[in-house]
DNA sequence: GCCAACGTTGGC
DNA sequence: GCCAACGTTGGC
């Protein structure tokens, strides 16, 4: 029996990394996370095919831009091996590595962003972790009745 | 730009 | 192992 589809919501600022720079890549490497909660999220639970919320935070308005894949599950983050790149940590090697990325699979752009207000708004989304105030891992996981209830709220 | 939340670091 | 200081995230 496939194991059971997880769903997950990945915050990214959109003057770094937007969904229209996913939608222009397809797929994309989602490095640079360093953060132990989110890394065991990526390393242990995520895997391809798991449904992802692609989320924009510090944006005017932040909210869920559109829809993801994941397409690898954990691997070793190369950024973190290279000392020239800024997430550079010399604690991490390639055989063990301490950071860990996935591959992120373009989906959907909805029509138009769901604003974090109507997230915070909408029942059955009271208890999802973004609604909550001062939630700031980036990384989050997503019931499925959260994920059914947000892929409904746009085409 | 402010500041609340909260993870991390380091002195003890 | 405690906890104050510090840094970062991210909404507003």
């Amino acid at each position: 029996m496939p194991a059971k589809k997880n769903y997950w919501l990945l915050k990214s600022e959109p003057d770094c990394y937007s969904i229209d720079d996913l939608q222009r890549d397809g797929t994309t490497f989602w490095s640079g996370v360093r953060n132990y909660q989110a890394r065991n999220y990526m390393r242990d639970e995520m895997k391809p095919g798991d449904g992802v919320l692609f989320y924009h935070s510090s944006a005017e308005p932040p909210g869920v831009a559109g829809i993801a894949e994941i397409a690898r599950e954990g691997y070793a983050d190369a950024t973190a091996l290279d000392p020239k790149d800024d997430h550079y940590d010399p604690k991490s090697t390639q055989e063990n590595p301490i950071w860990m990325m996935v591959d992120v699979k373009f989906v959907k752009k909805f029509k138009e962003l769901i604003p974090l207000n109507e997230l915070k708004e909408t029942p059955g989304l009271e208890k999802m972790m973004v609604t909550q105030r001062g939630s700031r891992l980036s990384v989050q996981p997503v019931t499925e009745e959260e994920w059914k209830i947000v892929t409904k709220m746009r085409k």
